[in-house]
DNA sequence: TTTAGTACACTTTTT
DNA sequence: GTGTACTAAA
């Protein structure tokens, strides 16, 4: 049956004895518990090339499931490559939890016979939130302490639990009006949902459980099908997707036990669960490291293989890795050990900074550096979340350091391309609410706030989808004759676009058509704004997507899916030189260069974590997936004030500093830093965290080390600090964008603070004084603390709101 | 109805 | 600091 014998078996050659056992384990439940870098993918995708080549299992048995698309589309070219280029007549099925469902559903939902057709619309976030909001308005609901988020989370986790609103309105111990109100909208969330034919995320996986639980011979089907099934990132899995996992690999719905050993059941068959308990990072979004912990008593005679053996990191790194990991009480007992040839390593790297741009400078020197010594290291900077990032890309930016980011708004979450994709959306599914109420004045057409509102109570009345309750208020005399006339090319417009689908037009042209057709490119086009121009770019990259898919075979569905579940798959390029992204995007990634950034109470672990033991453990666990993302050299810094939302907060360096082996550790601070005090707490003369200010930072690009002039002077007060470097600034210690903090810190784009000094008249600048802006043009000063140079002044310009200058710095004129 | 301007709420982490 | 939601005027 072997292909190709002598590929099949390599991995004997290039695996680990237990890596080896691991691939070998043909049939039956099996556990891998795999540490950090221990070669996890490479046993998953060696073992699936093993099925195939060496057992003769037809690929399209074969499903492996990851957690994000990153993960799957690295898998799958991984498996490709073992498996060489050779024609096969199917491929495995390597997705994510999701997409597999919407898969499943796309086939069979209809079976549920729960409402819902095979055309159904997958609502995301966004969707989500407007949909609440849309809600709360109906349902006259305006409480400011119910936010979309506080609403939707509550009602997530009551679905992924089979609560109904009913009984999450009876919960035995809560009776409050909160609880009632958020009742109310679940109700009426999922009504709204089946109106429109739409599922959540959630959705994607209940409704898929559902169907596998009560429809056997779907289910059959499914478990025929696929014979041997395997997860990764197994730490991370819901008791929904574990149910999923378990119906289609035992065929049976008894809870506790897949199965009490059956070697009939297991034969030409397996689950195979790859995952570590000290990587579990998800817990908030239901995923319960206990299914790791209980997958053996669940599965009798499941296999269990323990990967220790780390190929990734220096001795040093996994040191520290292994030292923090000890603090938490609830985990399964493991070391990493290093692999010999990895060495001892280089120590870490630590440095303190005055502010976060302070922070954020160093790191930027720093990558610069690494980059200059070795072009092809390839670094990352991680952080906590994802407002932190802005300040890096700017380092980065004014270095000419080009950099990739992964995380925050992606492209399918731009207006525009939001746009176009809710007119196909519609085109798909008539009934979509959320993409007709996105689109059905956009480009505007005259169709308003009172026209919608007049078409929603309507709505509500009929309990039918918008779409169709627009004939009826035309024929009702519900609309402006304007509104209803331009309703009615509306609707002609999308409903041409809907033929097209139906007549099975080329994907790109449908797409095309839903850019022009709708008049959204004229619109635009006419604006003559920069702007403008941007989105239309971005338009233009969305057909060029479009192009792009249709080539590789996909139907606009696809197109449409892939766009709501894949929403930053295409972000994370493997062969940036630098990456910037959160610690939990990083997962299952390495880099030979990285940075752990903010590491400040509060933020890391975060406030919100602060609270409770166990997820402080959690934080701890993201700690080490960040630290041990790291090959051969890993820095730590934090800032030791940063802006909150725009406010200045003083913050105290992360325990989980205190946690690592202080001779690991190097510090570049400048001056007397905190690690510093940790060490020898007398060398330290300051008391509580800003005494240790005079450390500063606003580090030079020199070499050259002022600290000694500073020490012995400390600083009480952020005043203190202040004036100590003002007065360091105009003396004139500046030599770099970053220098010396300011109290208020210029815009960032704002390029004009050399000429500050030319511009700088005596006269003072006063409230409600109109100036002009090199680059904002005419404002007016709305606010304005202090006198002098130093006056701090905020000042509003039409089209780009408030911004603060320092009046020396700020290249104000009056007009 | 639209748009411009102002007030304000907001920050975990993601499919 | 930023994006969004509400409001006042065109």
């Amino acid at each position: 049956m072997s292909q190709n014998p002598s590929r099949a078996l390599s991995h004997r050659g290039t695996l680990n004895e237990k890596q080896v056992e691991a691939v070998e384990s043909v049939n039956g439940p099996v556990l891998v518990l795999a540490g950090a870098g221990s070669g996890k993918t490479r046993v998953i995708t060696h073992r699936i090339a093993y099925l195939i080549d060496e057992v003769g299992v037809p690929p399209y048995q074969i499903l492996a499931v990851t957690f994000t698309n990153k993960a799957a589309g690295e898998m799958k070219s991984r498996v490709d490559a073992l498996l060489g280029s050779g024609l096969r007549p199917s491929s495995p099925l390597v997705s994510t939890f999701h997409s597999f469902c919407v898969r499943v559903l796309r086939r069979d939902i209809e079976a549920l016979n729960a409402g819902l057709n095979r055309n159904f619309t997958i609502y995301d976030d966004d969707d989500q939130s407007r949909l609440v909001r849309s809600i709360k308005k109906d349902l006259g609901i305006d409480d400011k302490s119910l936010s979309e988020r506080q609403v939707l989370s509550p009602i997530s986790w009551a679905k992924s639990r089979g609560i109904s609103p009913a009984g999450y309105a009876n919960q035995p111990d809560n009776s409050s009006d909160r609880t009632e109100k958020i009742a109310r909208i679940y109700k009426s969330y999922e009504e709204r949902l089946k109106q429109a034919n739409a599922v959540d995320f959630d959705d994607l996986l209940i409704r898929t459980v559902q169907l596998l639980r009560t429809r056997p011979e779907v289910r059959a089907k499914y478990h025929e099908r696929f014979r041997h099934v395997m997860i990764d990132e197994f730490q991370d899995t819901n008791g929904i997707q574990y149910e999923m996992a378990r119906l289609i690999a035992t065929n049976s719905t008894e809870q506790a036990h897949g199965g009490r050993w059956n070697p009939d059941l297991w034969e030409n068959r397996s689950l195979f669960v790859v995952g570590d308990v000290d990587q579990s990072i998800y817990s908030w979004r239901g995923s319960d490291f206990n299914i790791i912990l209980g997958f053996r008593n669940d599965f009798e005679g499941t296999k269990m293989i323990k990967l220790e053996q780390n190929y990734r990191s220096t001795q040093t790194i996994l040191e520290a890795a292994n030292q923090v990991i000890e603090y938490n009480k609830q985990r399964l007992p493991k070391t990493l050990y290093a692999t010999a040839d990895m060495g001892q390593g280089d120590k870490i790297r630590y440095y303190q900074s005055y502010d976060a741009e302070g922070e954020a400078s160093f790191v930027g020197e720093k990558i610069q550096e690494h980059l200059r010594r070795s072009p092809q290291s390839r670094c990352v900077v991680l952080y906590r979340t994802n407002f932190q990032s802005r300040l890096f890309e700017e380092s980065l930016r004014r270095r000419g350091v080009p950099y990739n980011i992964v995380g925050g708004f992606s492209f399918y979450e731009r207006a525009e391309v939001k746009d176009i994709i809710s007119y196909l959306k519609l085109a798909l599914n008539l009934d979509d609410d959320m993409a007709f109420a996105r689109v059905v004045n956009s480009p505007p057409r005259g169709v308003g706030k009172a026209s919608l509102e007049a078409i929603s109570r309507l709505q509500q009345e009929l309990g039918i989808s918008m779409w169709q309750t627009v004939p009826e208020a035309a024929r009702q005399q519900l609309l402006s004759p304007r509104a209803a006339k331009s309703l009615r090319e509306f609707m002609r417009v999308v409903r041409s676009l809907s033929d097209r689908v139906q007549a099975q037009e080329a994907l790109s042209n449908v797409v095309k058509a839903a850019t022009l057709d709708t008049g959204y490119v004229r619109a635009l086009q006419e604006e003559q704004t920069e702007e403008a121009e941007s989105r239309l770019l971005n338009i233009e990259e969305l057909v060029t997507a479009a192009v792009e898919a249709e080539k590789q075979g996909e139907s606009l569905r696809d197109f449409i899916d892939h766009a709501a579940l894949v929403a930053d798959t295409d972000q994370y390029k493997a062969d940036a030189r630098v990456t910037l992204m959160t610690m939990h995007s990083a997962k299952g990634l390495e880099f030979p260069v990285v940075f752990i950034v903010g590491l400040e109470e509060g933020l890391f672990p975060h406030s919100r974590a602060a609270g409770s033991d166990t997820e402080v453990e959690e934080e701890r666990r993201l700690c080490y997936v960040a630290i041990t993302r790291a090959e051969k050299n890993l820095y730590l810094t934090h800032a030791m004030k940063r802006r909150v939302f725009g406010e200045e907060a003083a913050s105290e360096p992360s325990r989980f500093l205190n946690e690592m082996p202080l001779e690991l550790i190097d510090d570049l601070s400048l001056g007397p830093s905190w690690l510093k005090f940790r060490n020898s707490p007398s060398a330290y003369g300051g008391a509580g965290s800003l005494g240790m200010l005079a450390a500063s930072d606003s580090h030079r690009s020199s070499p050259v080390k002022k600290t000694s002039n500073y020490t012995g002077k400390t600083y009480n007060s952020a005043d203190g600090v202040r004036e100590f470097f003002n007065k360091r600034t105009s003396a004139g210690g500046s030599t770099g964008p970053s220098q010396g903090p300011r109290p208020s810190r210029s815009y960032p784009g704002n390029k004009s603070s050399g000429r500050a000094q030319t511009q700088y008249e005596d006269d003072e600048f006063k409230t409600g004084m109109r100036v002009r802006h090199a680059k904002y043009g005419r404002g007016v000063i709305v606010q304005c603390e202090g006198v002098g140079e130093d006056a701090k002044l905020t000042v509003n310009f039409p089209g780009f709101g408030h911004k603060k200058f320092v009046a020396k710095f700020a290249a104000l004129e009056k007009s």
